[in-house]
RNA sequence: GGAAGUUUAGCUCAGCUGGGAGAGCAUCUGCCUUACAAGCAGAGGGUCAUAGGUUCGAGCCCUAUAACUUCCACCA
């Protein structure tokens, strides 16, 4: 072994060695499973930390539970990001100057599957370099022939079942990226504005309304002003026509709730095409609805002059048309959000289009149930509330898309105009027997498919193995970000179509910020690469940084430095190995329970069967990063700075026996630290455990370590650790150095055998140059240190300083005191001493004798 | 406008059903001790955001307040 780590020599090696030997593949068979599907990635995009943080999560449960037995399956899989990459590919053609109806649908699609095929390979790749254990045999893309099936099969029996309809809908849309984009997509920013106050005359020349509004574009859409039915200011006034400024044609003034009193002039302009709430009072009163926006985000024919004009640029025009008209009353400063495309942060634009729906009241009630009835559990649990707060509110799903990357709407309408769904490509009408068919334009919103993904990635819509053995999964791994509009889908899918919830736990990660807790983005620069970080420091360093401290739901900041400490930890473990296996040279293989163990031995594997224990229950309660950070704790804390130290003197000592026991334990506690880190860092630990001379063909399907079993394990030794503290303690407060070694005195009592066993090792560890047992307390000038009934003197002439020395002894008197003081208050008090637990009280009781006695000895000393 | 989260050492965070405040990094001191100087030993450093309440006992439970963050929402 290299003198340090350097993980670049081993972990693709490592990784290709387990791809060879179909580790990561899974089958159906008799074993209990336990079944992971991946949140895809979009295909064509780049891992970032997030990625890895999520894949990460994923494969140390996946690898735990592979350990532990359970047949595992993890499908990796890609989405194709339909609108991200048209959007792309239509940049590609506007820069050789055209447009994506100048290829037409077929040759656009080629070129859609011909971007998929060079980029989607790169995120997989990098992913790989991540260590995970996906069955990369079963690799998944939304747009694969069997998901495009499952898809069309979902799709005809919603439509079959009337849950799916075509309706009219005011829906965002975004003129630049010429689609419908879905209320999440829709990115509300805060805006400077203004407020213009526009006059309505009347018809009849009877005065005028005043109406605020920060779209003045859309008044050619204008079909009403709309107020308060109860509003004294207009009440007698409801039913009267206006004269719309500009377009100069009459328009009535309406009463509606929707119009809220005193808010404002009182008063709103109606554009029914052009706002929500508007089409909605346009429908109440049977308004007209009139288009003055096209699709380009220019104004229309209905805007007369500014026909041809950015909607956004005609404002100033307008506004100028309006003074002139005698129109506006005034303009003013306003703040207010407005929508933008997430991907190319344009203004949307509220249409009014025809889109298909599906129903979702009925859809969601079970997915509502099963997660109250936990069936689904939340990690944690508080994301269960926006999971069903989003369901008791939900709106039917909007799941036409305008563009032609992705799976277009199975449904055909004939010549003489019957509409209907197909599974296959139909040769002909089913109600008249036309075969003149044509196919719906739209593709389906990408969550569409992404719903499907427990289930279609096992084979649905057929009645695969897979399905039956692996469904439900076990764990759903992702972001909070994600929750309302694809874990809630994947549920009422799953319950819907498989008749069972699509997994049990869903587990949610927080988001990767950077270190100064900014979300990172590539416009800020702050983003950081995985990749870098593997290149600089390891996968498994990149692992590890990003799971020790992790609280799961919650975010976390990261910053390069993260990376560097868990690369200086896992060097530790790498050092703390080699040192194991250097002096195993002669070692013989023995049982643990056929061993003498000594009492540093059972200290040791109690504190490693406490560790298991906590990891065991930690990793049960997705409790990742506490699980990481007792890993580390106890194998730098209890292992290294410990066990090894005093491990050396028994390996260097004369009893053979001795030495062998301590071969034979550190050889079972450093097999167990690296099971446990396994799935953490799963590449050096492998590397290390295939240098034991004891071990299975790979660490990944070894077993998982269990508790020792052992009895007889209580034992005190701590006390040899907490005196060996107290003599470095001691010799720190006379600042001697390290390399200045003092010889120890030991004035023994019987009772404290341990103590007396582990003399060597004491004076070892406490930088003694030798030790001497003695019967009377010596006559120089000693440091004077008392353990249980014993005391240990260091004799350090001319320095001892007996003023400090006194001082010392008042301190720890006061101390005692004070804690005396303490169990005395608390074991007088009637309300403790009747309401704590017993053994508590008992403990208490403990507690002030043996610092009763203490207080006596440090006083006669 | 509604909801959720966070607030503990200079920094990043643990602290799981209430029973004497923890780790890592950073700082200071001393050490190249034959696994590791990417190391070892020691030290300093906290009214657990604020104010009340419940309790024998509160970082933890309850109620308000403040600051920060995030999600959801149609306000002209």
């Amino acid at each position: 072994m290299d003198k340090n780590y350097t993980p670049e020599l081993f972990e693709k090696e490592i990784y290709q060695n387990w791809l060879n030997k179909n580790y990561f593949t899974s089958n159906a068979d008799s074993r209990e499973h336990y079944s992971i599907v991946m949140p895809p990635p979009n295909v064509t995009g780049k891992a970032h930390v997030g990625h890895a943080l999520n894949n990460t999560i994923q494969d140390i449960l996946i690898r735990t539970k592979r350990m532990k037995g359970f047949n595992t399956l993890w499908i990796p899989g890609t989405d194709h990001a339909a609108i991200a990459t048209e959007e792309v590919l239509a940049r590609k053609l506007r820069h050789d100057g055209l447009k994506k109806e100048d290829v037409g649908r077929e040759k656009f699609l080629e070129m859609g599957w011909q971007w998929y095929k060079e980029y989607g390979n790169i995120i997989v790749d990098q992913l790989k370099n991540l260590g995970i254990s996906c069955d990369w045999s079963r690799l998944a893309f939304t747009m694969d022939e069997n998901l495009n099936k499952a898809v069309k099969h979902v799709f005809c029996q919603y439509f079959n079942e009337g849950l799916i309809y075509k309706g009219k809908r005011v829906v965002n849309y975004c003129p630049n990226c010429k689609t419908t984009i879905s209320d999440n997509e829709n990115v509300h920013i805060d805006q400077n504005t203004y407020l213009w106050y526009i006059k309505y005359p009347f018809a009849d020349g009877s005065g005028y309304v005043t109406v605020a509004t920060t779209r003045p574009e859309t008044l050619f859409g204008d079909t009403a002003v709309a107020v308060n039915p109860n509003d004294p200011k207009y009440k007698d006034k409801i039913g009267k026509d206006l004269i719309l400024p500009l377009v100069n044609k009459k328009i009535k003034l309406i009463g509606d709730e929707y119009c809220e009193m005193g808010f404002g002039t009182g008063a709103v302009k109606i554009t029914p095409a052009h706002d929500p709430n508007d089409y909605e009072v346009g429908l109440r009163h049977n308004l007209d609805v009139i288009v003055c926006i096209d699709d380009d985000g220019l104004l229309n024919e209905n805007a007369g002059q500014f026909e041809g004009i950015d909607r956004i640029k005609a404002r100033p025009m307008i506004e100028k048309a309006l003074e002139e008209g005698g129109y506006l009353v005034k303009k003013e400063k306003y703040k207010n959000q407005v929508g933008t495309c997430e991907r190319c942060h344009n203004f949307t634009e509220p249409k009014i289009s025809t889109q298909w729906f599906v129903k979702m009241k009925e859809l969601v009630k079970p997915a509502i149930e099963a997660v109250k009835k936990g069936e689904i559990k939340f990690h944690p649990k508080r994301y269960e509330k926006t999971y069903l707060n989003w369901l008791e509110n939900i709106q039917d799903w909007c799941i036409s898309r305008q563009i032609w990357l992705g799976h277009r709407i199975p449904v055909y309408t004939c010549e003489h105009g019957h509409m209907f769904a197909s599974e296959t490509e139909p040769c002909k009408c089913p109600q008249c027997g036309s075969e003149k068919l044509e196919q719906e334009q739209d593709v389906l919103d990408t969550w569409f498919s992404s719903a499907l993904w427990p289930f279609s990635t096992l084979g649905y819509p057929e009645k695969t193995e897979d399905l039956k053995y692996y469904y439900p999964t076990s764990a759903l791994v992702t972001g909070y970000d994600i929750i309302t509009f694809w874990v809630s889908k994947m549920v009422f899918s799953g319950l819907k179509f498989m008749g069972q919830v699509p997994f049990k736990d869903v587990v949610i990660n927080g988001i990767v910020r950077d270190s100064k807790g900014v979300k990172m983005a590539k416009h800020l620069g702050n983003g950081i690469d995985p990749m870098d970080m593997i290149a600089k420091y390891g996968a498994d360093a990149l692992r590890l940084s990003l799971i020790n401290g992790m609280s799961m739901g919650t975010d976390l900041k990261y910053g390069e430095d993260k990376a560097k400490e868990a690369k200086i930890f896992i060097n530790k473990l790498y050092n703390a190995s080699k040192f194991v296996l250097a002096n195993l040279q002669d070692f013989q293989k023995q049982d643990l329970n056929k061993l003498n163990l000594d009492e540093k031995d059972k200290w040791i594997i109690s504190e490693l069967d406490k560790l298991i224990k906590s990891v065991d229950k930690n990793m049960d309660r997705y409790a990742l990063g506490v699980c990481a950070s007792n890993l580390i704790e106890f194998t730098v804390l209890k292992f290294c700075d410990w066990y090894i130290e005093l491990a050396k003197i028994s390996l260097h000592g004369e009893d053979q026996n001795r030495k062998q026991t301590t071969q034979n334990v550190l050889l079972y506690v450093l097999t167990a630290i690296l099971k446990l880190f396994h799935p953490f860092i799963p590449f050096v630990t492998e590397y290390i455990y295939q240098e034991l001379p004891v071990h299975d063909e790979s660490i990944m399907i070894s077993s998982y370590p269990t508790k020792s079993n052992l009895k007889n394990l209580q034992n005190n030794f701590e006390v040899v650790i907490s005196l060996v503290r107290d003599i470095r303690n001691a010799r720190a407060k006379y600042n001697l150095p390290d390399n200045v070694k003092t010889s120890l005195l030991f004035k023994l009592s019987p009772n404290d055998k341990i103590i007396h066993n582990y003399l060597h090792e004491i004076c070892k560890l406490a930088f003694g140059s030798e030790y001497q047992l003695i019967e009377k307390q010596p006559e120089e000038n000693c440091v004077k240190l008392i353990t249980g009934d014993s005391q240990v003197f260091i004799p350090m002439g001319q320095i001892v300083d007996s003023e400090k020395e006194k001082e010392k002894k008042a301190q720890e008197i006061a101390k005692l005191n004070f804690e005396i003081e303490r169990s005395l208050k608390m074991l007088s008090n009637p309300g403790f001493t009747s309401k704590a637990p017993k053994d508590l009280i008992e403990k208490e009781k403990e507690k002030l004798e043996k610092n009763k006695t203490l207080l006596r000895k440090v006083m006669e000393s």
